[in-house]
DNA sequence: TAATCAATTGCAGTATTTTGCAATATATTT
DNA sequence: AAATATATTGCAAAATACTGCAATTGATTA
C-alpha cells in the first residue's frame, strides 16, 4: 500500500469523523502504529490535521485553541506595530491583515487618527472596534477556523474592487531570494490579491522569519514597499535584503 | 477516549449549562474525577474557561474582548437559544443575526451538527468559530461599532445574492399589530434584506419586548414564520399573536 | 538488466505522557 | 468544630512516543 493511499485514508477518517486513533487506523490499515504514527506526524506538519497524544483530531475539531491569548514573541511585535504607526496619515485607507503581528498593530493605532481601515481578520476587525476614529470595513467571505480571516473566491473578489494606501501584510516565510512563501495556497492567493490592491505594501515580520521559505510563493520581495522588523534598521541580519529595492524601518 | 474529545466535550458542557462539576462530568464521559480535574486545570490555563472549587465556569464569550461582562436576562435567552436549536436540519443552511439572543444561539449550536451559517456579527462569527463542523460565512460591509455587525450598502448586497433555509434574527421592539420595529433606520434596511434572503424566518424575543414598538418598521408580524420567547408557547401574553400566522414556539 | 541509492517500514529499547489510586491537605458546609 | 467535599501530591501501571537500526522496497542510473 503506498503511502499516500494511506495517509488519504487518514485524512478521510479525520475529516469523517473528527479524530483517529493511531491504533484503529493500524489495524484497518494493517500496518504497523509506528507507520501510521510517522504519516500522522507528516501530515500535522503539512497542516492537514493536528496530532495529538494517542491520536488525531481535524484542525476544526480544535479551533478552541485559536483563541490563544498568549502571543508568541509580543515584545518584538509590539515594536513592528509601533514603527509601522509611524507610516500612517490621518484620513489614510488602510489595509491590516491577520496574524498576531497585525493585530498588534490594530491594538496599537493612535486613537485620535482618523482612518478607513479594510481587514480580513476577525481578531483585527474586533480589536478596531474600540477606535472611535476608525472606520472598518470587513471583507466577507468565508471564515477560516484556524486563520480567523476570511478566505475564498467571495473575499478575494471584494479585495479586487479596492485600492488602499497602504496595507500591512505578515507573511509565513520571507527569504531575501524566495521572497514571501506561505504553506497554504489559499493564504497565498489572498495576499496575492491583497497586493494587488494596495499602492504600497508593508511587511511586518520578527527577525525569526528572516531567511526561511516554504512551499507556495505570495510574491517577490521587491513587490513589498517596506519592511519592519524588530531590529534596528541596520543590524547586519538585514543585509542581504539591501541589494532589493525596498525600505527597511 | 482522546484527551482532546474529552476536553472538547466539558467546553460543551461548560457552553450548555455555564456550570458544572467535575463530579457529574466524571460519570459522563466515565472517567476519574482526577482526569477531569485535570482536564479543567488544562482549559483554564489556556483560558477555555475558569476553574472553580469543586468544578467549572464558562467564561462567556470573547475573553480577549473585555466587551462582554454580563448579558441581560441571559437566563431567558438561553432558553430561548435552546428551543431554536430544536428547528436545526443536519446539512442546513442558515443565518444568524446580531444581538445577544442571537449569539446564545450561535453558542448552543450542537458541535456535532453540520451547517452552513451566514451572519453579519462579528460575536457571532468568533463564536462560530469554536465549531468544527460549521461553515462560517461572514457577509463583509461596514462595521457598526455599538452593534458589532456589518451595514452598509455592501452588506446589503450580499444578501440579495443568498437564500438561506432559516434566519433566526432578534428585533428591538415587536408588536402583534404594529410589527418588528427598530430605532435604527439602517439596521431596518439590513433586517429587511435578511427576511428577504430566507425562505423562513424565525424571531427570537424575550417577553420583555412584547408589545412595544419604535420608530421605523422592518416587516408586519406575517412576515415572520416562528416566533420563540422564554415562555410556555400557550402562556397568556402571547395571545394577542395568535391570530396571526405563524407558530409560537 | 544490473547495480546503486534513497525512501520506507517494522522492530526493539528507552523515554515520555496519561491515568487512576491512595494519602494528605485544604476548602466548604452544617 | 465536625463532617463532608474538593484539591494536591506522589506514585505506579499502562499507553503512547521517540530513537536508532536493519531489512525491504522502489526508483534511478549505469
Amino acid at each position: 500500500m503506498l503511502k499516500e493511499e494511506r495517509q488519504l485514508a487518514i485524512l478521510n477518517e479525520v475529516a469523517l469523523h473528527n479524530r483517529v486513533q493511531l491504533t484503529d487506523i493500524a489495524e484497518i490499515l494493517d500496518v504497523s502504529v509506528d507507520t501510521v504514527r510517522r504519516d500522522v506526524k507528516e501530515l500535522d506538519a503539512d497542516n492537514k490535521l493536528r496530532k495529538v497524544h494517542g491520536g488525531a483530531v481535524s484542525l476544526g475539531f480544535i479551533s478552541h485553541s485559536a483563541r490563544n491569548v498568549n502571543i508568541y514573541a509580543l515584545e518584538e511585535k509590539t515594536k513592528i506595530a509601533e514603527k509601522a504607526t509611524g507610516l500612517l496619515k490621518e484620513g489614510g485607507v488602510i489595509f491590516i491583515d491577520g496574524g498576531t503581528t497585525c493585530l498588534e498593530l490594530a491594538r496599537l493605532l493612535p486613537i485620535n487618527l482618523q482612518l478607513t481601515c479594510f481587514t480580513l481578520s476577525l481578531p483585527v476587525a474586533f480589536e478596531l472596534l474600540t477606535k472611535p476614529n476608525v472606520e472598518v470595513i470587513f471583507i466577507g467571505g468565508n471564515i477560516s477556523k484556524e486563520a480567523q480571516i476570511a478566505i475564498g473566491a467571495n473575499a478575494m473578489h471584494q479585495l479586487s474592487e479596492i485600492k488602499v494606501d497602504y496595507s500591512f501584510i505578515g507573511t509565513g516565510y520571507v527569504d531575501s531570494l524566495y521572497g514571501l512563501t506561505e504553506f497554504d495556497w489559499d493564504i497565498v492567493q489572498l495576499k496575492k490579491a491583497v497586493i494587488k490592491a494596495s499602492k504600497k505594501t508593508v511587511l511586518l515580520c520578527i527577525s525569526e522569519k528572516l531567511n526561511s521559505q516554504h512551499r507556495y510563493k505570495t510574491c517577490d520581495i521587491n513587490a513589498i514597499n517596506t519592511m519592519i522588523t524588530e531590529l534596528e534598521p541596520d543590524n547586519n541580519l538585514l543585509n542581504l535584503f539591501r541589494n532589493h529595492d525596498i525600505r527597511i524601518l
